[in-house]
DNA sequence: CTATATTAGTTTGATATAGAACAAAAAGGA
DNA sequence: TCCTTTTTGTTCTATATCAAACTAATATAG
């Protein structure tokens, strides 16, 4: 007799995310130009937002991905000729990560393949408040990071 | 110059997916008895929510991953003695699934050891409406899967 | 100052997964 | 009936990822 504490909400909220995490990954790689992994075209898209070089390691706790794993996706991005990878001269230690005119074109190539499956879903989901969701998204995602954290 | 197709608000829906994706199967499985993966949990507690026998590809279509994939995740709960897995008499190539008595208190086991994360991130969730996110999640799930088959 | 602790990044080994090729069985059409 | 197509499950190969061990550089405490 299954009790009130047995398959809880969030057990079925977890499973939808990953099953449309792994959906959503295949659909996207489908369709990527360069063999882009959508790890590789996330790191892309970020860069491509700002103006600042970013830290690997400030990356990588953005992406919620190890530093090992960063390592090998800006290595992969590096070998393509889509990010410059610099030591930061004021720290030993750390690296600066840029992205190229090269890089640049293939994230707006890789934005227009993805197009005719977002128009789609952006059809499909006009009745949904997608703002709103991401955003309460975003704030399970804060609870998870904080609590890995602490 | 970025143009409404750049960056849209489902880009920014679907990072967070794959993060939270990320961030709560390392969670999950940082507690599990038996050294249950969450593939394996999640199969585990899919059967003991129903009485009848599944076959693996119902399965496989179930959780969203490949044929392959389900043949190992079941080769490894058989060889933990959490379920059988014997040929559907029907049908020669078929198969059918069932969870052992062992299979049933391992998922006990982990759905208790799951328990502290679950009440604090129930806590943490209580203004939010949990349920009607995973309905929409689950809307664009099937919006998703079946574009797939499409 | 010196010793210890922390941080950034790399490397290595293990594993979960996808995808393709495969074999066997069933279904369907002529 | 016979041939083709579909379905089920397994095997094999490649890869993305994590965790842990490691190096080097910096920060901190005494």
């Amino acid at each position: 007799m299954p009790n009130k504490s047995d398959d809880p909400a969030l057990f079925r909220l977890f499973n939808e995310i990953g099953i449309i995490s792994q959906l959503a990954t295949t659909m996207f790689e489908r369709v990527m130009p360069h063999d882009l992994t959508l790890a590789q075209f996330s790191v892309l898209n970020h860069l491509s937002k700002r103006d600042d070089q970013q830290a690997p390691a400030k990356m990588a706790n953005a992406f919620q991905v190890s530093k090992g794993t960063m390592t090998s996706t800006l290595g992969k991005l590096e070998a393509k000729g889509f990010v410059v990878i610099t030591p930061n001269p004021k720290d030993g230690r750390g690296k600066f990560v840029g992205i190229t005119a090269t890089g640049l074109a293939a994230r707006s190539e890789a934005v227009a393949a993805l197009g005719p499956d977002l128009a789609w879903l952006s059809d499909k989901t006009v009745s949904h408040d997608v703002s709103g969701l991401t955003q309460q998204l975003a704030t399970i995602r804060e609870l998870l990071d904080a609590r890995r954290d602490g």
